[in-house]
DNA sequence: CGACTAGTTCGACGTTGATCGTACTACGAT
DNA sequence: ATCGTAGTACGATCAACGTCGAACTAGTCG
């Protein structure tokens, strides 16, 4: 089995209108809401979603281009997680108050 | 001189999506972080924008009609004032996370 | 190897949205 | 009442975006 992690930005590369973005679709809030619950990470296909395969990997590509989730593969399936520790330090708070809001 | 509120959401008809995608925008993340550093609220005119009239006012009411401002009017003028303490109570940590980020 | 599975990439399509100019409204001052 | 100022509404335009299906890549298991 092989293990690779694919492209992201680094911490001081990440934009608050990027993440503001990334996050302002219905979509990517979903799966930012099925990370935060999923500490250890999960696999895109298991997050359950309105939309196609390939509008799955759109979406999950804009979080990861944004910075809002790292995604490594596994075999092959491809993990995200959360990046809670940059967003943390780059926007204290941000994330708490979004996942504040009732679903 | 006359005083009117313009309409806007109450706090409970807010919806964090909406709010998020309201910010995601460079020149409204702009003219939020210039509410921010005027507690008093401003007048639209007077928030130094790469824009025109129309354009501003567009943002404007995209914003409060999120919910992230609110707007009355003092004689010929708009003051706009951000709704911080609703945006608090609803989603603690946002706002200070997004103002946290360096310009 | 070949078949299967997980996921991405590409191109197309339709919709949304940012922008502008122009026309309009509302208020205040003269 | 008339003029000037602050700002909005409308219609048009053009770019960005979400969506999909189909073709492709990469890994696993027989």
């Amino acid at each position: 089995m092989t293990t690779r992690a694919l492209p992201q930005p680094d911490r001081e590369e990440i934009r608050v209108e990027t993440v503001l973005q990334a996050l302002g679709e219905p979509v990517r809030l979903q799966i930012v809401r099925a990370l935060a619950d999923a500490p250890e990470g999960i696999a895109c296909g298991d997050i359950e979603l309105p939309v196609t395969a390939s509008t799955r990997a759109h979406h999950l590509r804009t979080l990861r281009e944004a910075g809002v989730l790292s995604t490594h593969t596994e075999g092959t399936r491809r993990i995200s997680t959360l990046r809670r520790e940059d967003l943390e330090t780059l926007y204290p708070g941000l994330l708490t108050g979004i996942l504040a809001a009732q679903r």
